[in-house]
DNA sequence: AATGAATGAGCATTCATTCAT
DNA sequence: TATGAATGAATGCTCATTCAT
């Protein structure tokens, strides 16, 4: 009993399941676990939110911010000056090796998104609102290959286990914006020979 | 009693897991599921597989082969004169067009390694296999980007359920490759510079 | 459907689980077994229980009273002219005719805290109830050594199959509280020396 | 195929049964976790041994010389001017030190045979191995309750998680030898009063 | 004589959800 | 309104045993 009246029981839910997912994955959220770790009763988490798929959506949604606000507070990007392939790599680099919790819980997202449809708009809310932060200083296709770079890149750390190269990363996303740079080549799209 | 001797229910087993992940999803599979869809007793699940997580990579290292298959079977790529640009959106057009459900599959599959470390080395493979297609053609740096870079373009077009644009894809991934002919950018990352 | 509210339902789930230790022995029980037995439905003893081990430790508690309550009862052990070792012997006696059902649950029971941490200090409660009845009467050094002398009998007659042995039982527990009175011996381990 | 004609494997089978009953207790044998353990296949425990029944009774019986044998290596007990009391003691001191495992397994000897009458006649071996070896210098009667004893105390020490007290136990195996040495309270099995 | 494959029963446990209060 | 109790289905997994070879 007791506990009545707690206009904040609903959000203390959500973020309990963001930390949850961020721990054990979208498959170790249950009624039960989030009960737990938010402390209230089982039935409390039913009553708020009428199905697992409501909390999850509720969770994702505002989990969703975490790269997207990474990269904003880098204030760097809107110095014209500064080197764009450059501070991305850097932003990347420190939000892989800073809270592999919270990247885990991003790509999750993705992960649920291919099997349900409600988790669709957020996951592409989350690569429009990257997309939108880069849109002052690229054109907004070059800012789509940009993010889709770094997922790529992002993923294959991941789930090879492998190490994140900034240099790397800064190159290729460097590639991306450094359109007509080599005109000669990028005209026919022609191929590298290696030999 | 009955089916006693049946040399290839291992492999059938396998079939029948990666129907059920085509069709539910890995969140649907299960020895159960697996087991009606392969007709076949429970208990043979379990014999043949001593975990899930076992099925789950001889179904990921089957259907693994999808997109590798695609890029080598479009013979262009060995041709020295096509442009690998172009060809390699058009491959990844006809992947994505051609059967969304094994898409689906193979990405979910992929994505599953973030969280069952036991898929990491399948999805590690998945990369290194399309790379190694492209070696003869590029250089090793430029072959992991254009991956990466098609890895978040269609995962893109999946989860924002939005059309692919090839054209799109062919200039993105030409910029790639454009400066993988400037050696002086790929310099010092074991990039193969060109001579 | 049908049966809820039934408030009585845990306690109705431990005498289950007591009735199908006591016939099936610990190997025998079960969240089946004591689901069908109570004739509750099976999630009901998970729900009531977290685990079988806390069922055992429930049952466990409340089979422990058996030979304490029947020493307890003897109240000739209050009556400082007793013969406490004639008393303890007629008592073990009497306890292991009456119900070689519940003697064999309770020393099963017992054992099993072998191997179960879970239920080693209910153990511990079973020695020190009994050295608590005796304490009246003896110092607690000699009351333990009363205990697991009793205790060393009864298993050997259960164990083999053998007769129990009232003057036997009584001699040796004789010898025990003999040697008590003699200060010399018992002095610099604990015992307290009679004045 | 391969390791046909392997005389010894039966032997081997049972060997491999005592360590995991050792390690895991009687529940954690099955033919599957005796094959891994001997490195035979699944199939000849089951060949070499009818049912699981009979070769724990094998493992038993074979397993159950540990405390006897220290007790027969003790070469002070057929000393005649040695303490009977203390060497027991110290043995059983030494026992319990030693090999917790050959411990555990010799008391889930006891816990088995209360339910499974075959391995009764084994159970009363053990007791009556150890009195034998101290028939030489005390009465029959007197060695079992000595046996009795040791078995309470050890219990007590294994079922408590108690330390085991060499002083205690010599002073209360003492007790049982020095029947006699305190007549006038020994003849009339007094009390011991505590004030 | 020996064994790998097979299988149906059983296991502890978790679960989303319902519902009487 | 809020919740503890309840429940039937499902989960991954282990098992003793059978049996064709």
């Amino acid at each position: 009993m007791a506990r009545r009246y707690d206009p904040e029981r609903r959000q203390r839910i959500i973020d309990a399941a963001i930390r949850v997912v961020g721990r054990a994955g979208i498959a170790g959220l249950s009624h039960r676990t989030v009960a737990a770790e938010a402390d209230v009763p089982l039935g409390s988490t039913t009553y708020h939110f009428a199905s697992l798929d409501e909390l999850l959506v509720a969770a994702l949604r505002q989990a969703n911010e975490g790269f997207a606000s990474v990269v904003r507070e880098s204030g760097a990007l809107t110095d014209p000056r500064c080197d764009i392939a450059d501070e991305l790599a850097r932003v990347t680099g420190r939000w892989l090796a800073a809270d592999r919790t919270g990247v885990e819980l991003e790509y999750e997202l993705y992960l649920a998104a291919l099997r349900r449809p409600a988790l669709r708009p957020v996951a592409a809310a989350w690569c429009e609102g990257v997309a939108r932060i880069l849109a002052d200083r690229v054109d907004p296709v070059t800012a789509r290959a940009l993010v889709a770079l770094i997922d790529g890149i992002c993923l294959q750390v991941l789930l090879t286990g492998g190490e994140y190269d900034a240099g790397y990363t800064r190159d290729m996303l460097g590639r991306i914006l450094a359109r007509g740079a080599c005109p000669e080549v990028a005209a026919g799209h022609g191929a590298v020979p290696v030999d």
